[in-house]
Parts: C-alpha cells; sequence; structure tokens
DNA sequence: GACTTAATGGAATTTATATTCCATTAAATT
DNA sequence: AATTTAATGGAATATAAATTCCATTAAGTC
C-alpha cells in the first residue's frame, strides 16, 4: 500500500560509489548524488537519515564484499585467496578504489552507526579466525613472525601493487599476479 | 621595517600536517589550524592565499622529502634505497601519514597553484631518470617487465606493508624491514 | 471512487567553514 | 618622537552543502 517506489535504496548507493570513485570524495554532495539519477535531494533523506549514514553503508558493503571472498578461499588455499584479491579488485573496480583510498573516518564525519559497528566486528572477528587457521595449517603454529609473513604475501604486496594502479585510475593487469606470486613463493613457501 | 613574525610560514604547514595526521582530514579547518599555534585566522591567510594552497604546499614539500631521499638512495643501491622508504617514514611518521592516506585531489578542492606543478613535474621526471638507470644498471635494459619488478620490489611491497601499520595508527616496526628484503631477493635479485 | 499510506519533488532553512576586512599593534627608519 | 610598514587579532560576511519540511502524487484497500 502506499506509492509505488522509483528509487531504490541500492540506487543511491551505487550512484554514490561511482560518484566517488570518478571524481573524488569532494565530488560527493547529496545534491550531486541525486542528480545522478535524477532523484530529487528529498528522496535521499526519504531512505537514508543521513549522508554519513549512506557513506557508512557504503564502506561496510565494499569490506564485507572483499572480506568474505578473502575468507571463503583462504579455508581453502593461501595462494588462490592471495590472487583473489586481485580478481576482486578487477571485478569492482569502484569499489576497490574507494576501499584502497579512502579511510572510513575521511568518508564520515561522524561516528558509526551501531548497526555497522556490529557488522564490522563480526567480520573481523571472521577474518582473523581464518587466518589464524591457515597460520597453523601452514606453520604448524601461530606466532607474531608467521602472522607478520602471511599478512604481508597475502594482502599487504598484493594491495600495494593494485593501490598503485588504482591511483593512476587503472585496475591493474593480470600480469600483476606473476609478481604476486613470486612474492608469495619467497615469503610463505621458502619460510614453511 | 614593520612589525616582526609572530608566526612563520612553516609553523602552519607543520600544524597543518599534524592535525590531519592525527583527527584526519575532516578535523583540518582553518580555524583549529590558527588554534593549534594559537594564532588569529586572520594570519594563514596573511601568509597563504587560501587552505588550498597551504594544502598544496603540504602536500608537495612531502612529496619531495620522501622521493628526494629514495633517488639519492638509488643511485648507489636499489636495496638501500628500498629499505630506506621504511626509514623515512619512521622518521616522519606525521608526513608518511598524509603522504599513503590521502591524495592530493582529496586534500584540495580546486586546481593545483602553478608553481606546485612545476615543482612535481621536476621531481617526476627525476625519480623517472634514476629508476631507469637503476634498471639499466640492473638488467642491462629497460623493458615493461622490469620496471614493473623494480616498481614493485622497491615501492608497492614496501608501502604496501607501512601502509598498513600507518592505517592502525603505527609506524612500522623495524622487522617490517625482513619481508622487504625477502621480496627484494625474490623479485629482484633472483630475476637478474 | 473515497481513503489511507508511502513515496516523490523541491523550495526554504540551517549549519559549518572559508574568506574578507579593517582596526590595532609593534618594529624599523628618519 | 613622528612616520611608515608589516604583522596580528578577530568580528563580520560569504559560501557551499546538508538537512528539514511540507505540498503533491500515486498505489493499493475498503
Amino acid at each position: 500500500m502506499g506509492r509505488k517506489a522509483y528509487f531504490k535504496n541500492e540506487e543511491f548507493l551505487n550512484a554514490a560509489i561511482e560518484i566517488i570513485s570518478e571524481n573524488g570524495l569532494n565530488a560527493l554532495t547529496v545534491a550531486a548524488l541525486a542528480k545522478r539519477i535524477n532523484a530529487p535531494v528529498g528522496s535521499v533523506y526519504h531512505r537514508f537519515p543521513s549522508r554519513d549514514a549512506l557513506l557508512a553503508e557504503v564502506w561496510i558493503n565494499i569490506i564485507e564484499s572483499f572480506q568474505n571472498e578473502f575468507i571463503g578461499k583462504i579455508r581453502e588455499d593461501g595462494l588462490e585467496a592471495t590472487l583473489s584479491c586481485l580478481e576482486w579488485v578487477r571485478r569492482h573496480p569502484h569499489e576497490a578504489r574507494i576501499m584502497l583510498l579512502y579511510r572510513m573516518q575521511d568518508l564520515m564525519w561522524g561516528a558509526w552507526p551501531e548497526e555497522m559497528r556490529q557488522r564490522a566486528r563480526r567480520l573481523n572477528k571472521d577474518l582473523h579466525d581464518a587466518v589464524a587457521a591457515f597460520i597453523k595449517k601452514q606453520f604448524g603454529r601461530v606466532t607474531k613472525e608467521n602472522t607478520d609473513r602471511v599478512i604481508f604475501a597475502t594482502y599487504d604486496a598484493p594491495i600495494g601493487i593494485i593501490r598503485r594502479y588504482l591511483l593512476e585510475n587503472k585496475v591493474p593487469p593480470p600480469s600483476a599476479a606473476r609478481l604476486i606470486r613470486e612474492t608469495y613463493a619467497a615469503v610463505i613457501e621458502k619460510a614453511k
């Protein structure tokens, strides 16, 4: 009952992602957001309590998408999980730009909505558990040194190269996988 | 002649760096900047034509500091240059946070002042030349593949691990150097 | 087809900050 | 010590963008 909706929640979220990715955070005004999908400004506030709330949702959705894929893969295989970061970025270039070029703190002015805090906590726990299980499987036990190795090879190094391409408004080429593999081999497999 | 200055240009620049590093870009209002050194708002505009101009100078100073150190070292030795990134970050934690957590585009609203564009052009040329010379020395000739290897091992991978620590409000520990060395050995020396 | 509800549409308002402006103060010069 | 110049000090103004509010519109329900 009541009027049919012209605009979906998701359309605003996607429009925000595109604007930030293409023109930077400064370009994401509520007016620009509404205009991109030809919606009136008021409709933004009909669906989201504030610009901050919308951005919190954009952020947590992206992080969940990225990390859940990683978590799923690392249960099977470390190298696969590592390479999957690269593939996720290639499939989600706009989201990747936001994830790697901004921080939550800079997207929003205020504090996280409580729902988002919960989702973030659950996600971090899942990630932590999955990584710890992998370290145990790979090295026998979890030490600070092993943990550093795994995070570096599976996350830091791939993100490092990916981020450079994103900064240049490009998507990392498939050839980047070669360097990621070599690093993984040197840092994880050789150290076993 | 005329009244003696209470506030130096540099004090405003340093205050801005600290505020952004400690509390994020949103915290850097002109009022907050002035307050941090107990200056009146007007004095900011006595020294800088605009907030944007001040930020442009903050940014270019940081990039010059980082890259000039790297350029100097890579003329001598690739691994030394690579490890020097880590040391620069440890010596300049605030500057590092700005360099690695923001982009010029997001610090400023408008376009770069012309002076800054020139400084950036010169710097990029120097960096490019130094890296090309290193690649030639190391591999005999400059190919796309060699270039990717060198940038990855000397820059992307170190930045990747450094950035993770900076995101957690920490400075990377000296132990990070081990992983950076191993990556360099695997990606540059083994491939020679 | 009147009624209720949910949504759009957009003008008006509020808020947060950057910027301007000018009076005041102090150093150097004569 | 009067004068000139460069700087401070901060209130007033301008600006840009978020948010509010309410009138209008359309879809189901009785």
